[in-house]
DNA sequence: TGCCTATTTCATTTTTTTTTGAAACAAATG
DNA sequence: CATTTGTTTCAAAAAAAAATGAAATAGGCA
């Protein structure tokens, strides 16, 4: 029904691309969306993945049945990740895309802008923290000032750990 | 206003477990939205981080003014997760919570219980891609069989990197 | 056992996030 | 420079996620 070859029975399958996009969509949608990324996005990444050549705006928005509007907001999303680049096509004035497939690159680009500002803001809320207690610190108060130090410790760890994470990813 | 000592004006704040509080919760709010979980999550933790004593369910939800439902259900997370434990209070039949500080523990059951289940079923999702090739693979699946594996050997190293990760984190 | 208090559950409501679609904009082409 | 085609923007709609609140349940205690 679908595939135009080998009409014959046989035990090994043929070649289905459709299928294999459909897989990778799945996957990707799931990778996004722990990541925190809509769906959309993912979906794109996933089409964007297994193509052989570099799609079209309109074309990718068509094949997944998104709007042109989600298209154009989740390619936004996927360049500013570097997660997908262009390419020029000879007679077409459509920006043609395709995925940027080196992982660690990818993961270091979403720590960076997605982890490390927030990790920069958690800093100053720990120092924040520190102003309500009194300086010198009773016995009391040395519950306080232990929990804030575990907060110190923990995002001062965090940001070693996560750039290094990408690093560590020898694929 | 709020706090009962030290009414002489000094540049020393008095200690403010208020004001501590609430940046405790907003630090945990960020913290876990960022790890998926929703916001009362984050708040019940954060007013617990910074508790001396441990807390029944409606002092938590009357202190954060949430519904006890939320509470319920926050808390039922926060104890899979075991990010908070139950103390024995005598003379009172409620439940009393208190937070498990021990980071390190923490995001391990947080990797364990979040991600790895995404990662194995990954695993079936590739497998399943391959089943979409020939299997004598032309020069021009060649293409096909690459990605395949490069997701192959990226659920691989998420599934041994991920769960290290914990194990490195000395705080 | 029957009452009383604490907790869970879950249908409904509220809030937040994502998508849509149409208008504005941009930029190449004849 | 007017037209056509491609892209972005953004208000409104739709969908998804989370919170509420009331009913159901559990379980201790007299």
């Amino acid at each position: 029904m679908s595939s135009p070859t080998n009409l014959k029975e046989e035990s090994t399958p043929v070649f289905d691309a459709r299928n294999l996009e459909l897989e990778s969509i799945d996957f990707f949608v799931r990778l996004m969306s722990m990541l925190g990324m809509p769906r959309s996005v993912g979906e794109i990444y996933g089409v964007l993945y297994f193509s052989k050549d570099s799609l079209p705006m309109d074309q990718i928005a068509s094949r997944l049945g998104i709007s042109i509007g989600s298209a154009s907001q989740g390619l936004r999303t996927l360049r500013s990740l570097k997660a997908v680049r262009t390419a020029y096509v000879a007679g077409d004035r459509r920006d043609h895309y395709f995925a940027e497939t080196e992982f660690r690159r990818l993961f270091s680009n979403f720590i960076k802008d997605e982890i490390m500002p927030h990790l920069d803001s958690a800093k100053d809320r720990i120092s924040r923290m520190e102003k309500s207690l009194p300086n010198h610190s009773s016995e009391e108060d040395e519950f306080y000032a232990v929990r804030i130090e575990k907060l110190r410790r923990l995002t001062k760890a965090g940001g070693r750990l996560l750039p290094a994470l990408a690093g560590l990813l020898k694929l």
